[in-house]
DNA sequence: CTGCCTCTTTGCGCTGGCGCAACGACGCCG
DNA sequence: CGGCGTCGTTGCGCCAGCGCAAAGAGGCAG
């Protein structure tokens, strides 16, 4: 909770006014594995992740799942919902049990006007979310998927990265189906990459387990610089 | 100009209010071809389209150019690099003459104080542009490429379709090359694809021209209801 | 009318990555 | 500690779509 008020969301909140947007939040617990909400549900409400991970997805007509990307603690899931408010464009679903602030949109809306800050911070988030979508989008029409799967780990570490004796390991439970859907690719590419990665000693992995021990390997497949890993040459 | 009056970014500005937005404009023109902002400038204006069109383009590492939008008249490009500030994400390139109302960062946060609907505006439009932008990287992940294609043409109707004789003519310079970078396809595949549909009398095609003569059928291929067109079964 | 330049078409060969099946490994629960 | 359910691996075949080359087809300028 106290997380919260140093979020971006809440930048430049004087202290009083902080604790009246916390205090209009309805609080609610996630079990691993349910949703926040759904795809397609008429959106009513906009949350906040306080503690936990949710997992936001769309579905394609056939069944076929994609993932958008993983909402942390001090990040906000639905924000666009609030504002063009028809209906959810994917489903949240809490990794590991989650606490979520949920604000209903009235409730937004009013804060909005009284605390016009709060809309400038939400214009800061909506465009670096739209920003990286418009990236990713460019990557999966014109990269292979090696290199989307190699940026999908970096982004990983970058969110979720802890260190460990071994290299820096993703923490949270990442399978190769999470990563093949994160990655518009098949769960077998993804297993064949990263043994070949393994092989290589880029990384280390287990079961929904992925250590990376050479960081700067993986980011010179990500970005392509002149494509070899070698263990010990600077630069 | 008198048609961003009505445009959903200034509405609910009072009118005077709305001429104090407008005269704070920066009028400018850009020839066909030429450029008005380019990705990774330092991002220091935001603009909106008063006549012609935009087109938002990246380029990845080898060069390789994705279309992300076209912007016509009454919406706005560059709405994100306002907020985050750093560099534009993409490059927007004239399609025929263009006309270009810009503001400068600062002026646009003093107006955005001044007038906090503007800001609510913003949100909207961010918000569907977010959901779009998410739908298509759901699309390009799961979807073949001529349910790719299909459903770019019929968004590309919506956005500049005009009635004729033959059907509905998609109003712009349309090349295979510009479907290929839309749907993260190859202009041969596009080619191909456009070849069977003609054979079908699905559309009408010539040089940098496509006319949807079959519009229901298209749709039928975008959204997978049972595949097949035919020409006069009603359903 | 002629030439040129750009856009388009089509054939052909190739391959990245999919799709499936079978097997193996890990971890949990009773 | 044995069984089972989930997750991961690997071999094999295949095909959608790419990549290139060569040949049309408009359109525009002079």
């Amino acid at each position: 909770m106290e997380a919260l008020g140093s979020s971006p969301l809440f930048a430049g909140l004087a202290r009083e006014a902080l604790a009246a947007v916390l205090t209009a939040a309805h609080e609610r617990t996630v079990e691993d594995g349910e949703t926040a909400f759904r795809e397609g549900e008429p959106a009513d409400s906009f949350c906040v992740v306080a503690a936990g991970r949710l997992k936001l997805t769309q579905v394609g007509p056939e069944g076929h799942e994609v993932i958008l990307r993983f909402v942390g603690p001090g990040e906000a899931a639905a924000a666009l919902a609030a504002f063009d408010g028809t209906t959810y464009p994917a489903t949240a679903a809490a990794v590991g049990a989650t606490q979520v602030l949920v604000w209903s949109r009235a409730e937004l809306q009013a804060l909005l006007g009284r605390h016009p800050v709060l809309a400038l911070n939400l214009l800061r988030l909506l465009s670096e979310r739209l920003r990286e979508v418009q990236e990713r989008f460019r990557e999966l029409a014109t990269e292979r998927v090696a290199r989307r799967i190699a940026r999908a780990l970096v982004r990983l570490v970058r969110q979720a990265g802890r260190k460990v004796e071994e290299g820096v390991l993703i923490d949270m439970p990442l399978s190769r189906q999470t990563l093949a859907e994160m990655t518009g690719a098949t769960l077998f590419t993804v297993s064949r990459t990263l043994s070949e990665w393994e092989a290589q000693g880029i990384i280390r992995s287990g079961r929904e387990r992925v250590v990376i021990a050479r960081p700067h390997a993986l980011v010179a497949i990500a970005e392509d610089l002149p494509p070899a890993g070698e263990v010990k040459s600077s630069k």
